[in-house]
DNA sequence: GTGTCAGTCATACGTTCGTTTGATTCAAAC
DNA sequence: GTTTGAATCAAACGAACGTATGACTGACAC
């Protein structure tokens, strides 16, 4: 409740910069400019740009990923073998969520995930933290059960499609939204079901198979 | 067979570098320097950096809508309502084409096509051709066909879905891949088959309902 | 030979970038 | 009152950027 402190203020004003414009395209001087802070504040508060990224996607991702391992954690304590689509809920749902306060309906978060993704800077890679690998492996196995005769590659290609989905699909891929369509980044509620439909029927497609 | 003439090789080497590195990412003198050519030449053949990017990209995406378009032709002279598979494969099935030459099976080319979809640069956002708009709309219609009671909110998100996974799916998303997977990226005719299959059932899901 | 012109070249201009520096502020500690 | 240390500030640094300029090259026309 009291003042946000400089600190705070940089870290909002570059995560809706870098989502707005990427990394690169965001200087640290808009940055400082929108969060009302100097210039040298930033290398005061996180040492450097790069860093600045750094604790601003951990701040994002980091509830994101803690959700999505206790959505699969509730799970597997009901049930030893989910089903795809509550698996899917479980992954894809926590993308969703806590993307509507300040943020057009998820949107921009989205595109900052998206920015983080697609960026090829090396230093912008090196964001996640060492949980993301082990219950991202989890979810693999738990998509494993629940999908016998998938090979391991498809599987593997099937949850970067979910991924793929939950981030890009809300940002405006197209410049021209068709007109007489409701905008999808509107309604974060609508989004969310319409993903996990979505994203759940991709998932039990049946294994391709080897022929042509 | 000739030399390629100078034009030329700094579009191959902008195309490599722009996917490589982003737009703001890849300088001029980069992209001069590996195309072996003097660092006016950008200037003098494409006009400015902005000019080069959008003639990258109309030469990466031009044939590919074409395919569509023509795919797209091709099934409606057969019957007036193709299935939901035959729409999937005509409208992401040439994006998969041509991008094994030269380019590691289409990792490039879709990382492209990610730089220039997520890119918010205003300047990158102008690259469409006008028959884009056009022969999406046809598409949308065909889908809404072959999609009854489907809203034209949840249709519209769902297109964007096919090109969210095309496009993304390709590219190494996650910093460390599974070791034990096949890299996707490196079958692209695999991969091929993946998304049909993933695409194709996500599509003919049935209606997101309007309950909760 | 002279003129023409597309193409290439080295070089420089002005801007913006990330980062650094050293002074200044100010409330708490003693 | 003095000291301390975190925080903020204006100012400057060197580097890299996109772009513009003017000279040079060589083939072709007349």
């Amino acid at each position: 409740m009291g003042p946000p402190d400089t600190r705070t203020q940089i870290l909002d004003a570059a995560e809706r910069l870098f989502a707005e414009h990427g990394y690169r395209g965001a200087s640290i001087r808009a940055i400082t400019d929108l969060a009302g802070a100097n210039l040298a504040a930033v290398g005061y508060h996180f040492g450097s740009k790069a860093e600045l990224m750094a604790a601003v996607v951990r701040r994002v991702v980091e509830p994101i990923n803690a959700a999505q391992c206790a959505g699969l954690d509730r799970l597997l304590a009901r049930t030893p073998d989910p089903s795809v689509a509550e698996l899917v809920e479980a992954f894809a749902g926590p993308m969703f969520d806590g993307m509507t306060a300040g943020d057009e309906g998820g949107a921009r978060t989205s595109r900052l995930i998206v920015t983080i993704l697609s960026d090829p800077a090396e230093e912008v890679r090196s964001w996640t933290g060492a949980a993301e690998a082990t219950f991202r492996d989890r979810y693999l196995a738990a998509f494993e059960r629940a999908l016998p005769g998938l090979s391991p590659g498809e599987l593997w290609f099937r949850m970067r499609g979910i991924l793929a989905v939950t981030a890009v699909d809300r940002v405006d891929v197209h410049n021209r939204p068709t007109p007489d369509c409701v905008s999808p980044a509107a309604e974060g509620e609508a989004a969310r079901r319409w993903a996990i439909t979505f994203l759940a029927a991709a998932m039990s497609a049946p294994p391709t198979g080897a022929g042509r």
